[in-house]
DNA sequence: CTAGGGTTAG
C-alpha cells in the first residue's frame, strides 16, 4: 500500500480521504451553512434550461437558487455540465466544477466522475487528473476515464500506469477498462497479458473487448491471433468486421480482406465509412481498379467523409487512374493534409511531376501545412524529373520552411536524384553527412543510382551494404553476382551462390497481375498454370517476331539494368509482364487500358518491348511495379525510360 | 459517469 501512495503522490494523488483535500473558494454568502433540500420551483426552471441548453439562464438560475440559500445535486449538477459541453462552454464548466465543491459540499464519485470526463471531453488532461488525484474514492469509471483519456492521447505509459494502480487499489476492471487499455498496449507481452486478465474475469466474450483486440493484435502484425480472436465471435458486430477487414487490409492481405467483406454481406450487414475506407485500402493493395470502381458508387452516400474520399483518392492514384484521382480530388469539399499528399504523390510516382509540383504550391496558397509525406511527395516528383536544382532546394530548405527535419527517406530521394543525374559523388558525400544512420535501403537506392551509370565499383561497395545489413536480401545477391559475371569475376560469382546456397536464399518470382472482369489473373515468370497459357505463349512468341520485324532487339545482356532479378535465361522472353500483356491484349475490348501490378522492378528488355507494343497495338498500357508507374503510349513511357 | 473499427510514405 505504501508503494501505491508514494506513486500516487508522484501522479498528484493523496489517498488520505481523512484530510480535508478540497481548498476551493466558496462562491455563495451561505458559507458553511447545511444545505437546503432544493425547492421544486427554483430547480424545476432551472433543469429546464438545462435541458434546452440555455446555458445562460441555467448559470443565471443557479446563481438565484443559491442566493435562496437552495443547491443543485448531483443530478442537477450533471445536467448543467452536459449542458457546458453541447456548448462547448470551458470556462462555464470549470465555474461548475467550483460550485460543487463549494461550501463544504462532499460531491458523490459519480458527480466527481462526470467532471473528469467533462475535461477530458475538453482535452484538459491536467485539469482532470488534478481532480482525479484529489477524490476520496476512486472507482472503475474513474479509473476508466482517466486510462481512456490517456489512450486517446497516445500517452500509453500512462494509461498502462494508471492500469496497474488501479489494480493495486483493489479497483476490479471492466469491459470498458479493458476496451481501453487496449488501445494503449505498444508491446505484444501487454497485450496478451490483458488477454488472460479478461478471461479469468469472463470479460473475453464482450464486443467492444474484442474489437478492441482484434485491433491491437493486428496493428502489432499478429494477424494470427486476431483471426483467432474472430473467428471464435458467436455474435459479431459491424465494428468486429470492420475490425479484421481493416487488419487484413492494413498488412497488405487485400485478398482476405475482401473474403471478409463478402462474407459481411452475406452476414447481413451493410458497409458503413470505416468498412468502405478499408474496402478500399485493400482494392488499392491489389490495384484492383474495377473492383474500386465499384466501391466508388457506394462511397457516394457518404460523400462528406473526408477519410473514405481520401482513400478513394489513393486508389484511383494507385490504379494509375489519374482522370479518376484528379476528378475526386476536385469534388472533394474539405481536403486534409493527407489528400493533398496523396494527390501530389500520386502524380509523382505516376510521372506527372511538373503537375505535382503545381499543386504543392496551390497547397501552401491554400493554407494547408505540409507534413514529413507531403515532402517525401515533392522530392520524388523531382528526383522523378530529373530536376536537381529544384529537389536541393526542397530538400535544404524543409526544415526552415517547414520545421520538418529530413529523414531516411528524404534522403533517399535525394540520393536517388542526384544519382540519376549522374551526380553520383554528390550522392555518396550525401549518404556519409547523413544524421540518421543509413540503412538497407538507404544503401539500395546508391546501388540503384551506380546501376543506372554504370559505376561497378560502387555498385559492389552499395551492394555489401545491403548485405550486411540486410543479409537475406536475394535481389542483391543476384545482382551482385551478375556485376560480378559482367566483369568476368568467376570466383568471386562463385562465391556469391555459395553463400546464397549456404543461406538457402531463393529470389522470389517475378509475378505480374492483370484484372479482367473483376477476377485477378496471376502470371509468374515462365508460366504454365494459367489455362490460356498455350494460346499466350503462341500470341507472344507471334507478337515478338512482329516487333523484330519492326526493329526490336530483345536485349539479353542487362546486367546493369537488371532491376527485375529474375532470370537470365530463354525465361526472359517469358517475364510475367509480357505474358500479363498478352492476356490483357486478348482479354480486353480494344479501346481499354491494359493496366498490370508487379511485385519486382520492371527489365529494360520488357521496358522496350512494352513501348513498342503500345504503339503498334494502339493501346496504353500501365505498369505498376514497387516503386514507380509505367504509363505506356505511343512507343513511349511516362518515366522518360529513366527509373 | 467510463469502451471498440477507417486515410498519405516505407
Amino acid at each position: 500500500m505504501r508503494t501505491v501512495s508514494a506513486k500516487l503522490k508522484h501522479i498528484g494523488t493523496s489517498l488520505s480521504s481523512s484530510s480535508r483535500p478540497y481548498s476551493l473558494t466558496p462562491l455563495a454568502s451561505s458559507h458553511g451553512k447545511p444545505r437546503n433540500p432544493p425547492s421544486p420551483t427554483l430547480l424545476n426552471e432551472f433543469v429546464n434550461f438545462c435541458y434546452q441548453r440555455d446555458l445562460a439562464k441555467a448559470m443565471n438560475a443557479m446563481a438565484a437558487m443559491e442566493r435562496h440559500g437552495i443547491y443543485a445535486d448531483s443530478i442537477t449538477y450533471s445536467e448543467l455540465i452536459k449542458c457546458c459541453l453541447a456548448r462547448n462552454a470551458v470556462e462555464q464548466g470549470k465555474l461548475v466544477h467550483k460550485h460543487v465543491f463549494s461550501n463544504g459540499y462532499q460531491p458523490k464519485t459519480f458527480l466527481i466522475n462526470i467532471l473528469i470526463s467533462m475535461y477530458v471531453k475538453f482535452k484538459l488532461l491536467d485539469e482532470a487528473q488534478a481532480l482525479f488525484g484529489q477524490m476520496p474514492e476512486r472507482n472503475v469509471v474513474s479509473w476508466t476515464t482517466m486510462i481512456s483519456a490517456y489512450a486517446n492521447a497516445k500517452l500509453s505509459d500512462k494509461a498502462l500506469e494508471f492500469f496497474v494502480l488501479m489494480l493495486r487499489e483493489g479497483v476490479l476492471p471492466n469491459m470498458f477498462t479493458f476496451s481501453s487499455v487496449l488501445r494503449a498496449c505498444n508491446g505484444l507481452f501487454n497485450v496478451r497479458q490483458l488477454h488472460c486478465g479478461m478471461i479469468k474475469l469472463g470479460l473475453e466474450s464482450d464486443v467492444f473487448v474484442r474489437s478492441a483486440l482484434i485491433d491491437v493484435y493486428s496493428k502489432l502484425d499478429e494477424l494470427k491471433d486476431a483471426i483467432c480472436v474472430f473467428n471464435e465471435m458467436e455474435t459479431k458486430d459491424l465494428v468486429v468486421w470492420n475490425s479484421i477487414i481493416g487488419g487484413l487490409a492494413q498488412n497488405n492481405d487485400g485478398d482476405e480482406a475482401l473474403d471478409q467483406f463478402k462474407k459481411m454481406k452475406r452476414a447481413g450487414f451493410t458497409a458503413d465509412q470505416a468498412t468502405l475506407t478499408s474496402v478500399l485500402r485493400a482494392c488499392t493493395g491489389l490495384a484492383l481498379l474495377e473492383v474500386g470502381r465499384q466501391v466508388h458508387v457506394h462511397v457516394l452516400k457518404f460523400d462528406v467523409d473526408l477519410i473514405l474520399n481520401n482513400a478513394l483518392l489513393d486508389m484511383y492514384c494507385k490504379s494509375g487512374s489519374l482522370e479518376d484521382a484528379k476528378s475526386v480530388f476536385e469534388r472533394m469539399v474539405h481536403k486534409d493534409v493527407i489528400s493533398w499528399s496523396t494527390m501530389i504523390a500520386g502524380l509523382a510516382q505516376n510521372g506527372f511531376s511538373q503537375d505535382a509540383l503545381k499543386l504543392f504550391d496551390l497547397m501552401k496558397a491554400s493554407g494547408i501545412k505540409p507534413n514529413y509525406i507531403t515532402i517525401l511527395g515533392v522530392l520524388f516528383a523531382c528526383s522523378h524529373a530529373g530536376l536537381v536544382d529544384d529537389g536541393s532546394y526542397y530538400f535544404r530548405s524543409m526544415k526552415r520552411l517547414y520545421g520538418i527535419d529530413p529523414g531516411r527517406e528524404h534522403y533517399g530521394c535525394i540520393i536517388d536524384l542526384l544519382g540519376r543525374a549522374g551526380k553520383v559523388d554528390e550522392a555518396v558525400r550525401l549518404v556519409q553527412e547523413m544524421e540518421c544512420e543509413p540503412d538497407a535501403v538507404t544503401w539500395r537506392t546508391l546501388l540503384g543510382a551506380s546501376r543506372v551509370h554504370h559505376n561497378v565499383d560502387l555498385a559492389i561497395y552499395a551492394a555489401k551494404q545491403v548485405l550486411k545489413l540486410d543479409p537475406e536480401d536475394a535481389g542483391t545477391y543476384v545482382l551482385l553476382s551478375n556485376i560480378y559475371a559482367n566483369s568476368q569475376r568467376w570466383e568471386d560469382v562463385s562465391e556469391i551462390r555459395r553463400q546464397m546456397r549456404e543461406k538457402g536464399i531463393t529470389k522470389e518470382p517475378g509475378c505480374s497481375w492483370i484484372e479482367v472482369n473483376k477476377q485477378i489473373h496471376a502470371f509468374i515468370v515462365g508460366d504454365t498454370a494459367h489455362p490460356k497459357i498455350n494460346e499466350i505463349n503462341r500470341r507472344l512468341n507471334q507478337l515478338i517476331h512482329k516487333l523484330m520485324g519492326i526493329g526490336y532487339v530483345p536485349d539479353t545482356n542487362f546486367v546493369l539494368q537488371d532491376l527485375e532479378g529474375e532470370q537470365r535465361d530463354d525465361s526472359l522472353w517469358y517475364h510475367s509482364e509480357k505474358l500479363a500483356i498478352v492476356f490483357g491484349l486478348m482479354s480486353l475490348s480494344s479501346g481499354s487500358v491494359i493496366r498490370i501490378r508487379k511485385n519486382l522492378r520492371i527489365c529494360g528488355d520488357c521496358h522496350t518491348f512494352t513501348k513498342l507494343v503500345a504503339k503498334m497495338e494502339c493501346r496504353v498500357i500501365v505498369i505498376r511495379d514497387p516503386i514507380r508507374y509505367h504509363h505506356f503510349q505511343n512507343g513511349v513511357c511516362s518515366c522518360g525510360d529513366y527509373w
